[in-house]
DNA sequence: AATGCACTGGAACGGCGTTCCAGCGCCTCC
DNA sequence: GGAGGCGCTGGAACGCCGTTCCAGTGCATT
């Protein structure tokens, strides 16, 4: 025991699960969603993509693990006095920013079934639907809807960041995109073209926090 | 031209655009999101997989001509005379069907950039936002509020289409989430295990729409 | 008959997730 | 203190993928 904790390790530092994830995060913040790879990750952590499947089963349980991880970061605080209203906003918000610093975690959000990553973020919605005082038989649609609305988010951000190159700016990326949806056929594409002013202009933020307004609108409205 | 309408094939038909994604819907309705593969679809159409790429520029076109492909036929009607919010539903549960008979297409749309397939969705929808009188400034946010809830929901049906086998039953799968939701921690997942009875014997379609409706309710109330 | 060309399909390439297994160092037991 | 077991390692290998390459095929034109 003491001459482990001298000098426990075959190499500076063990591989665990831990660290593997830690990884794994970061080959995907740096390298995108493509970038994840057990050889690239291999190399990262100085050993052979063999050795990482004893810490953990496979890609699916490893992505979920990452994203798990940064979910739960993002889900910290609660205040304890904040109006249910605010809390949602809050709570949103939060995995909002969590998607659009590590946008990989909107495609796997999007695409995994009920893991919990995102049983985390509809137990903590739900809670303050509840708080808002939807009656129960309500509750499941309402938290339903919401987290719906913010997984389709999550997807589209994610498509944006691996659409447009890293060096293009994101005003650059709507310029393009908002002059693409000007082009359109005038008859088939009326509506995308006269919004096609706003979609350059517009703050993804603000617009996704808009959206969960009008949302939590239809919730209350039916409430009371 | 007489030679050629007479025998103008060197099989029974010719490789085609068409032809392949045909094939490739085909193909992802039988054997699942993993199942189209240029090898197997070059064995359907009894050919190498090189030929393919003589039409096709490679998987991502062929995966947005198939789901464009569904999307255009899934929104075909509209009976001019339909008061918006009715117009809405339908394209709506248009989409949602579609979804629910190609789980793939789920994935797909929820993955994609701002692609025809998508777009065509959305101007389906601000047009009936726009008829539903929503000033102009606030018609992008929420024409987008609408389809992100769709895309979310499309990914989750997708989510769930690849994690139970064909050959169990959705009550089966619904019965199994369910109670697994019922056995989680008490103190952490309070609001997911009350809400577990509702998700047993919910009906995915009236929740969808259920939650279209909610948005549609915020929508309106900020109009008027 | 010869030439050109749209089109075909099988072989091959590089990279992926995953599996296999010989080997390493530590811990335990005789 | 020597032997053996075991947790863990990492490199080689397997099978499948998307994609590219290219020699060949048959039709239309000259």
């Amino acid at each position: 025991m003491a001459s482990r904790a001298r000098r426990p390790e075959r190499r500076e530092e063990p591989l665990s699960r831990e660290r593997i994830v830690e990884a794994a995060i970061e080959l995907l913040d740096t390298a995108g969603e493509g970038g994840l790879t057990f050889r690239a990750l291999a190399d990262r952590l100085a050993t052979g993509p063999g050795a990482i499947y004893w810490h953990i089963a496979g890609k699916d349980e490893l992505l979920t693990a990452a994203t798990d991880a940064v979910v739960a970061r993002a889900l910290a605080p609660d205040p304890a006095g904040t109006p249910p209203q605010e809390a949602i906003r809050a709570l949103a918000l939060g995995v909002f920013d969590a998607m659009d610093a590590h946008p990989w975690i909107g495609t796997q959000l999007a695409r995994a079934p009920a893991q919990s990553p995102l049983l985390r973020v509809f137990e903590g919605i739900g809670c303050q639907v509840q708080a808002l005082g939807v009656p129960h038989a309500a509750q499941f649609t309402a938290a339903s809807a919401l987290l719906n609305y913010i997984l389709g988010v999550g997807g589209q951000n994610a498509a944006n960041a691996r659409g447009h190159r890293p060096d293009t700016s994101r005003a650059e990326f709507l310029d393009t995109v908002s002059a693409s949806w000007a082009n359109l056929d005038p008859d088939e594409f009326a509506f995308t073209r006269s919004v096609a002013g706003q979609l350059r202009d517009h703050d993804d933020r603000a617009e996704f926090v808009a959206g969960i307004d009008l949302i939590l609108t239809g919730i209350t409205a039916h409430t009371g």
